[in-house]
This record gives structure tokens, sequence and C-alpha cells, in this order.
DNA sequence: AAAATAGTTGAATTTGAATTCAAAATCAAT
DNA sequence: ATTGATTTTGAATTCAAATTCAACTATTTT
């Protein structure tokens, strides 16, 4: 076989309902697998115990753990990804609210599924095109902020790049936070026991501040509506 | 052998100066290994080939692969971890100074090898008492601001653990960035070809305002001066 | 109900890399 | 120069895990 005919054998397809069904069994096997044991731990034993299946039966399916990774985990990135979606209630104009929206979207998937969100990173940083993908769709969370900034600023007359290194450093407030929090379930942090509307709520209210320079309406403010007093003595 | 001794044997340390160099050699061929293929990839013939011996000698001086890159990596992290160092030159009261002199220091080591940097994210993300040593050192870089919020605050009243929750949101504004600036090398930001100093500058400057909601003195900064007049209109 | 097709099994094989180890080379001390 | 300890070699071995595949079962078609 070419080389070329062999990249894009990468994974068969089922050619009945229920070899489907026995495709999404491996998939969802692989998904448990993921959450409790990391991308590097994982065997195709493992899965194939986990779904009640022989190793052998894998093949049928897939090309290799890399391959049903890839469509396990881009399947998870795809699911909570649409914009449009995460801002329906989000009154025009709002900017706490619409940034608190994205952050509870993303809060939320660390909550539920760390071991996954976890995964995403270590995939990632196997796999050139994966890290592609999803750091295209982070861009695209991120450009409509971009450019909107020279409008929204017009004062600041921003060199070439300079509102896009901006978002950017906003947008890492929360990634480190949620990491230790959730991922490495830092003790100290765990203390802390916040709800996810919370956590959303604080990285929003940081996020606003730095972009801004001001604060959050009170009114929105629950869990840090006593931040607005943090301000620079004298 | 019990458990206990076995433990214990880890490494075994050179007992000649000839020894000692030899092992040495091997650590440096490992960390140039690191920063070039990264932790996953490393093969111990290719760290025996970097350093120009046979395979065999790698077990003469280190248990495996990854006891070796513990101790290049700590070694690594150690170095450059001196609060007292990173701020000799910061005169008391100046906060700016401070942070930046901070940032400075992580923003070269990026700038440096990062592939190293990336290494230290594997490595951590394998083993769980390095990612401890990691994160503990990291906590310590933060517990000084976390300890002051409170009497630099007065007024905003903290609830427990809130000033920590703030402390590390803002020390993610610079991770982020560095990640994809330096490791995943990001075509969009890499266009702002922007030098440290400047990086270290933009991430002080947006770590100042989510902090104090004001600016850093305008006379402080250079890159991002224009950022003063990034306030919300109306 | 026979034939054809698709799915499934699990033991046997292969693979790629870690690990061992007996023998050779080097070195320091006498 | 000889001895004994230490370092170094690299081919042989081991090992865990991936991969193959012939035989078997289930389902669908004719």
């Amino acid at each position: 076989m070419s080389p070329e005919l062999a990249r894009k054998a990468k994974t068969s397809r089922a050619r009945s309902a229920r070899g489907e069904r026995a495709r999404e069994g491996l998939k969802q096997a692989a998904l448990v697998v993921l959450e409790r044991d990391g991308y590097h731990k994982m065997r195709i034993a493992d899965v194939t115990q986990e779904a009640g299946v022989a190793q052998g039966l894998f093949y049928h399916y897939f090309k290799d753990l890399k391959s049903l990774t890839l469509e396990v985990l881009t399947d998870f990135a795809m699911a909570s990804n649409d914009p449009l979606q995460i801002e329906k209630d989000v009154s025009r104009g709002d900017w706490y609210a619409r940034i608190y929206a994205h952050n509870l979207v993303i809060v939320r998937s660390y909550a539920k599924r760390p071991g996954v969100m976890r995964c995403l990173l270590q995939l990632a940083d196997e796999d050139e095109a994966f890290s592609g993908m999803l750091r295209e769709n982070y861009r695209n969370q991120l450009m409509w902020l971009v450019e909107l900034m020279p409008k929204l600023f017009p004062k600041a007359r921003f060199r070439k790049h300079q509102a896009l290194m901006v978002v950017y450093s906003l947008a890492g407030i929360g990634e480190g936070l949620m990491r230790e929090y959730f991922i490495n379930e830092s003790k100290t942090l765990r203390a802390a026991r916040l709800t996810v509307e919370q956590f959303a709520e604080l990285l929003t209210t940081m996020f606003y501040r730095a972009l801004f320079l001001q604060n959050p309406e009170e009114k929105q403010l629950e869990y840090t509506r006593n931040l607005t007093a943090m301000v620079k003595p004298n």
C-alpha cells in the first residue's frame, strides 16, 4: 500500500448498526479510561476491558490508541464550543455577562471532567494537528474581542498585535487557576470550596478589571462584590 | 532487597572524579535531548548517543530515564528561583518593579529554553512528587503577595482564601501567553516579535491593572505606555 | 435454510525499547 | 609494573504492550 493510502486508512467505520454500536462502545470506554488514567497511562487492553470486548476488536475499528483518542477528544472539544449558543441569554453590550457566559462554560467543563480536560493538554502536547485544532478554537473564541479592541479603546492606538497580546494575557487568567484547582486539586485552593458560578464570577471580575480598568457593576456581583474595594491605596 | 531500600537505590553516584564527569556528561546530554525532543520522545539510546557513550553506561549512574530527568529538571527549576536574588535591585514599595523583576526572570527562561520549559510541564504531569515540588515553588513565589493582600486592601475585607484565588488568577496572566508564544510558537503571536523586556512589561502592566485597578506610572512604561488609555468608555 | 457478510474472539506473534551482564579498558595506588 | 577498584562496552536477553489472524459467532440476504 502506498504511504498515501496508508494515511487515509486511519480508521475503519462500522458497516452495520451493530458494528456502529460496538464502535461507540469503544469510544465511550475510552472516555472513561481517559478521565480515570489519562492519555499516557491508557492501554488498548484497558479500553477493550472497559468496553467488555476482546482486544482484537479494537483493531477492527481503530488504527491505534492515538486515532481513537483523537476522535474522542475532538468530539469532546467540539461539543461545548458554539459562541452563539454560549451567549444566547446575553444582552448586547453587557460585557460582564458576555465574559461570564464564556467563563462559566469552561469552568463547567473543568469541574465535570477534569481528567478529560487534562487529556486535552496531553494530546495537544503529543500531536501537532490536534494542538493546532485546539488552539485555533481558542483563538476564535478570542478574536472577536481582539478585533473590537481598537474600536473600544480608540485612544489607546494599539500597535500591531498589541491587542492580540493583551487579549491572550487576559485569557490566561482562567487557565492556570482552573488547572490548579480542578486538575491538580491543590489542597490550598480546594479549601475555598467554590461553586462553578463563584469560580466563573471570580475569573470574570479579574478579567474585567484588567481589560477596562474598572470593576463590573456591583449589582451583577455576588461572591466578588467585595473586590470592588480592591484599589491601590494612597 | 526490601522495597524500602529499593526506593533509596534510585541512582548511584559516581565514585571517582572521572565517574563524576561521565555522570555529568549524561545529565548534560539529557538536557540537550529534552530541549530538542521533549520528555516523551526521549530514549535512553538518545541520551547515551548524545553523550557519546555506550547504552549500558546509563545504568551505572541512573535507575531509569525518569530519575535522570527528575534530577536534571530539578536542578534546572531550582537554578533561577531565589526571590531575594530576583528582587535585588528593586526599591521597597515599588510594586511595578517588583512584579516586573519576577516576570522578567520567567520570560527569560521561556525564551532561552522553551523545550525544557515544556518538559517541566510534561514531567509534572507524569510525576506526582515533581509536580508537588514545582507547584510548591510556584506557591511560594505567590504567598508573599497573598499574605500582604489583606493589609494592602483592608477595605476589601477578603473572605477566607479569596486573596489566594485572586493572586493565582493574576499569576495565570503570564503562563498561558508564554506557552503560546514560546512553546507553541503561535504564528499570530510571534508576528509581534517582542523582546523579553517588552514581553515582561506587558505581563506586568496587565497584572498591575487587575490587581490595583490602576495603571503603573507612565514613566516606568515603554512598550505598554499607550495601554494607559485602555479604559472603559462611556 | 443455505450462503454471504459482518462482527468478535483470544492465543500467537511481533515490535521496540529497556535492562542485564560478562568481558574489556582505564585509572590510582602501591 | 602489578593489583584491585572503577568505569565502560555492546551484544544478548527480557519485557510489556501492540498487532495479527485463523477460527468462530451472529446477522442479513437470497
